[in-house]
DNA sequence: CTTGACAATGACCGGCCGGTCAGTACAAAT
DNA sequence: ATTTGTACTGACCGGCCGGTCATTGTCAAG
């Protein structure tokens, strides 16, 4: 049973983030001040310091969180697939899909990062998840005999990197297609590969 | 004909370039301060602002320069291939390669950042050469029939995003594959892709 | 109403770093 | 020898921002 102490506590927490996640958004990871994202949570700067230990943990848990919910997504969306194409292109899609709705934050999350935070995440449990997801992904179709054997952790990096700029690539489109566009292509683009069927030529 | 006054000009940027490099690959974009650039280089902080007009200007002219060495050999790689996969591979090799040959200076380079950097370097022309490059590579195969229709440059920025997260693994990892094992890797997925063809299941 | 515990505040501090500029050293010109 | 020119130096400044803490508000218990 929660006090009531620690509720105060978890909302501050919430409020701060959120307002992390807009400041963020608005001025990019390195230039988020605590003084800004206080002011955004509607708090002195001080009370910041009363929920966080420093700017840098403020900032981590925001990413985290947000990562969280996303790979939280991705993994209900590779469960779906009944084929490794299609559980490919569902988390693509959902992928896509999640990165369209948090244009702003994640506009400026990849296009600045500092150094300590960037790192950070890339060395994550969250993005180590998001590979292990993939190439988990990748090693089940292997198992059915869809898929060719290859390193499945390289190839999970790979098609990771690849929706990463493609990505990046939406989010500074002004009507980027939907989702499932996008993502039908880059399961076709790893899938079947780019060589000339028979039929296509 | 250059003056002696262009010519001690040229060094002289060029010696702080070199050092704003070693520093970049030792602290990071973020962090490398001019205090330190000039230290490595030599010289003086002031004397750093005779030749350069502020810090950002240093960083930027050393990143084009090591970006625009890099695709140049991008693309003396990408003319040699004969065909789609070879130039394909050839060109990845020659990334991969360049990336092992630099370590230090791209492993912050990418793990770290600033915004106004890292933005300006993504749409910056350097980068929309690299990806139109690879697009016309694309487009040259299809040409040939050798490539299935498709958006080539959403392929190729897909391509560039995987080359790109197989470099920041290669960096980090100890002893990576060598360049073509990597570059094979990548091109046989792309081109090929994961699908299990008759033979190999 | 008083009190005391604690949440919240925001002025302030200190360190950092980009950028400046008065001064130095040295060479060339007179 | 003296003056002029100039490449170079590094101490210094000012702004910024993360983090602190004495003060102020709030409210529940007595």
């Amino acid at each position: 049973m929660p006090t009531k102490k620690q509720v105060v506590e978890e909302f501050r927490c919430h409020a701060i983030c959120e307002a992390a996640m807009r400041v963020v958004g608005r001025k990019g990871l390195a230039k988020a001040t605590v003084q800004e994202i206080a002011r955004e949570a509607g708090v002195a700067k001080g009370t910041v310091y009363l929920y966080f230990p420093s700017r840098d943990a403020i900032l981590e848990k925001t990413v985290e969180a947000a990562v969280g919910q996303l790979l939280e997504r991705l993994r209900c969306a590779g469960d779906k697939g009944r084929t490794f194409a299609d559980s490919l292109e569902l988390v693509l899609a959902a992928q896509f899909a999640f990165f369209d709705e948090n244009r702003d934050f994640f506009r400026l999350y990849f296009a600045s990062g500092e150094s300590s935070e960037d790192r950070r995440l890339r060395q994550s449990r969250n993005y180590r998840d998001h590979i292990e997801h993939l190439a988990e992904i990748i090693r089940r179709g292997r198992r059915r005999g869809e898929v060719k054997s290859a390193d499945p952790e390289r190839a999970a990096i790979a098609i990771a990197g690849a929706a990463r700029d493609l990505i990046l690539r939406r989010i500074n489109e002004k009507k980027p297609p939907a989702p499932e566009v996008d993502a039908r292509f880059l399961r076709e683009l790893v899938f079947r590969g780019l060589e000339a069927s028979g039929r296509d030529r």
